[in-house]
DNA sequence: TTGTAAAACGGAACAGCGCTCCATATAATG
DNA sequence: CATTATATGGAGCGCTGTTCCGTTTTACAA
């Protein structure tokens, strides 16, 4: 076990890191290897060796943000007024994310190949969060109940696919539809 | 202008055509093209001859399948006994499209790159079908009116890709949500 | 300070893809 | 049957992701 590892891995960790950051925002998560290599001024073993497929670079690049999502879910369930509130402002966020890192969701799902790390990694964080907020207002009887935190997730995801120069498509409004039809045909009041 | 193609020309068409049928079967619609042409028995620049881009080809091999869903819309509008039963029924048919060719809603929209020819297609067959059945939803109060039949059909597509070998998720029920929030919370009764 | 082994690097090399291009083969025609 | 327009096949190009290994750099002990 290596307690510390020497300074250029470290040091080329956070340029290769930076570097596909930057290419990812001009030319979406699925950009060329090769350009991030060019972009940090590395070869690609370099890269091939801190993260071993893309999806591990893509993980590393947005974990933060994925962390803030997951964190947001139950603070929204305390600061909200009713859980379906939570969970309706939750998914605004989630949609955010998605919507601003082009090509992400396209990516997020997607054949099992490759990206079954970064599909994990996305399952493994918001879907616990998605189910709490989901379970939480099925139990007010705020929405149906036949529908599970995955599916609910991939869903909107899949909403947000393809939506770049194509201004006759909202994905934020679709997402909007799909949450009024989770709703049910219930009343608003009690 | 040729009244006549040879004869060769003509037969090879047909032999493309139903390798390419039989290749997206089982192995999706983004098959590579060499796959077909093996299949087809036939080099790769006889492909390109007869389907420029490989939009044609997906185009030439659904085309029956699309025409009779578009001339299922009117159909379904003086059978059914509202225009909001005739949409439902129409999506219903549009779903069942999409999720039985493997890969096909994740092709059809996607950039616009290649696969211009396809977006072009699916759209102008069947967006104007959609908006007659939304028109009449609509101005029957059915549905909400501020939604397109472009976007509509995009968030349906966008519903149904990447649907294989995951049992958590049912692109139907998914597409019944979305269909469910179009209904707006109006009350059932007039 | 210097020598040495381990660690990390860079990029050539390989495989798979879409697509083009043109020498060859084939069909239609007089 | 000869001629000519048409169609074919597949080598070849450029672009991907990914692997592999000779070279360089670092860390550390002497």
């Amino acid at each position: 076990m290596s307690p510390r590892r020497r300074a250029d891995a470290r040091r080329n960790e956070r340029t290769v890191l930076d570097a596909a950051a930057a290419v990812f925002v001009t030319s979406g998560v699925d950009a060329p290897v090769r350009a991030i290599a060019a972009r940090a001024g590395v070869g690609m073993g370099t890269i091939y060796r801190h993260f071993p497929t893309r999806a591990d670079l893509i993980i590393a690049v947005y974990r933060h943000q994925v962390d803030a999502c997951a964190a947001a879910g139950p603070a929204l369930l305390v600061s909200s007024s009713t859980p379906g509130a939570a969970l309706a402002g939750w998914v605004d966020l989630f949609v955010d994310f998605l919507v601003t890192k082009h090509g992400l969701a396209a990516v997020l799902q997607a054949d099992r190949g490759r990206f079954e790390a970064l599909h994990g990694y996305f399952l493994a964080r918001l879907v616990p969060v998605c189910a709490q907020l989901l379970d939480a207002a099925a139990a007010g009887g705020e929405v149906r109940a036949d529908v599970g935190a995955y599916e609910l997730l991939r869903g909107i995801g899949n909403l947000c696919v393809g939506i770049d120069h194509d201004a006759r498509y909202d994905a934020r409004r679709m997402v909007g539809l799909l949450m009024a039809g989770l709703l049910g045909s219930r009343p608003t009041s009690v």
